[in-house]
DNA sequence: ACCTGAACACCGTTCAAGT
DNA sequence: ACCTGAACACCGTTCAAGT
């Protein structure tokens, strides 16, 4: 298991089969709640009532209430990273208009696959210790991001496009997301984020030579 | 003055002089405050003491903690709705790589020009009560921007292209504040910005003919 | 190794008393 | 008309006692 930093540190590592089934009783509480009252209202008892536990055992695993936000949010974030990066494995050598359709369909869908939950945990984001959390899961999908991008374009500073592409997709889709837009709203901004991502990395980089 | 959302509306308006005086004072050391401490840590006794007040003086402006947030949330932003529009009434009529050009270097220099303020309240904007202001506000430069866009070229829906363009801002610009980028960053992602949606614009409208 | 829940400190909000 | 601050209810966190 990775480190993670100290205030998103859980404070014992489940060992028993119960411990393990009470974290993943509290993260789904925790979800369940920010989804019911939304991030002011969430109250550690409320999550321990809801995953049928005390306040105690959040407190267990969990040094305080922020690092158990943030903790669930990581575990809902790392899918759609996993998604991100999936995207940009399969595109890898692509021409960059498919990579941006790939990486649009991709980051799209996976955010709106658990739309409540992306939504709920938005406010988490926002706050100190989630922003941390965002921060390295955002720079992870960058990275990925930036190897697909030089697969097939030479660009000034590749980094600074992949973190450019990046906030223009996460700016749009988070807007979708406070609004719960109805589906066909939904594919017509991925249209337009297709169109955009592809005419922004046709204008930024020169497409490589072939051997 | 044009009524606001219950929540947010002050529950009296100032008529003395001195109590316009604590409003502004209050609204001050909220920012302060959230600037030090951040949005956990804010108290409103922190924020009363700070104004120089009574915590029961906060209560006689603002029904609550989130609608004060939320009020100062506002203020803030009203400045940077003021410069999108000045920014798009300025441009109207012009070819659409200044608009891009003139949105994006008006954007960017309102964000930064009070970027700690801009960056601690990211997390008011992402609660409830901020996230209605922010959509109240982001519709509103949305209807500037989308009369401006009209003005060079003809899009299939205005109204979408505007969204897209406010969200693939944000989304960058938001990313900027959270890391507090250095200037030469800040302006080579303003380059990439203008670049993007100056290709983004011309790639999703096409040009009106002149009379 | 893990869980419980009463107990404590602290924060949001109110309201009677003041000027 | 505005301000004060003690008082109350509620929430985050702890820890002694349990299995």
């Amino acid at each position: 298991m990775k480190s993670l930093p100290p205030s998103l540190k859980p404070r014992k590592t489940p060992v028993q089969a119960r411990s393990t089934i009470t974290v993943a009783a509290i993260f789904d509480a925790c979800i369940q709640v920010l989804i019911q009252s939304g991030y002011e209202k969430l109250t550690t008892t409320k999550v321990a009532d809801r995953a049928g536990v005390s306040v105690g055992s959040i407190y267990q695993y969990f040094p305080n209430k922020q690092s158990l936000l943030a903790a669930t949010l990581e575990q809902h974030l790392l899918k759609v990273v996993a998604a991100v990066e999936q995207a940009c494995v399969h595109t890898q050598g692509k021409r960059s208009d498919e990579i941006a359709s790939g990486l649009v369909e991709a980051f799209v869908s996976a955010k709106l696959d658990d739309a409540a939950a992306s939504s709920a945990l938005y406010a988490v984001a926002a706050e100190a210790d989630g922003a941390k959390v965002v921060a390295r899961l955002t720079q992870r999908s960058q990275k990925a991001l930036m190897e697909t991008l030089a697969s097939d374009r030479e660009f000034g500073d590749t980094r600074l496009v992949a973190a450019i592409v990046s906030g223009a997709l996460i700016g749009p889709v988070q807007s979708l997301l406070m609004q719960s837009a109805s589906k066909p709203v939904v594919s017509a901004i991925q249209t337009q984020l297709i169109l955009m991502l592809q005419a922004y990395l046709r204008a930024a980089g020169q497409r490589k030579r072939r051997a």
